[in-house]
DNA sequence: TAAATTTGGTTTATATCATAAACTTATTTA
DNA sequence: TAAATAAGTTTATGATATAAACCAAATTTA
């Protein structure tokens, strides 16, 4: 095939930018990422539960003080995912050169 | 922000194969783009209609001998808005490097 | 020539998805 | 103590992608 499928988990604007942003910070917290993107925090979580449950991230609940606090960090698997989904991307928009 | 948004009309892999084919091609018909893309007619026949709606694409109507002949075609607002999708999802892909 | 098949699609139905709105629980601050 | 803020989760809704069903004309086959 000429174009090749898109990984539907990381074809979606919120899940692609937390993704992207994940693999430039090591970690980052909800309301870091939340910030970030400008997401609503309904949005986020739904969108940060699929990934986890795809294993492209991983996400720790400790707190801050007394406050709660969700970190999230990408797996290499994610890491994959993302490389292979932005190679499948190229051949879609290459041809604006 | 860190990510700009996405044009949700080329934000969706049907639409933006058959995008990125017409900004290579000058003009191709309803079955090539079909089989290029590998999509079904229907799903084809609603993306290209969206398209259209849009002003992305002109469709014209005629007949190859006998039998009709559906002829699809990039306008220059299309051409723009392909460049200005890849230049948003370049701020989204670029973290990989 | 009548029946079956192919071509070139459109329309309709469905299932998923992204998103926002509403809600929860705990913590500060006035 | 009341109000506001923090940090999310759950639920509801509307849009979307896709496939399935359908249609009409042309072509092929028996």
């Amino acid at each position: 095939m000429m174009f090749p499928a898109l990984d539907p988990l990381l074809h979606s604007e919120l899940r692609l930018a937390v993704i992207s942003l994940l693999m430039s910070v090591d970690e980052a917290d909800f309301t870091y990422i939340k910030e970030q993107t400008g997401a609503t925090s309904g949005n986020l979580s739904v969108q940060i539960d699929k990934l986890t449950a795809a294993g492209y991230i991983t996400v720790e609940k400790g707190f801050k003080g007394k406050m709660p606090r969700t970190t999230c960090r990408i797996t290499p698997s994610g890491m994959e995912a993302f490389k292979n989904y932005v190679k499948a991307l190229r051949k879609y928009i290459s041809a604006g050169k």
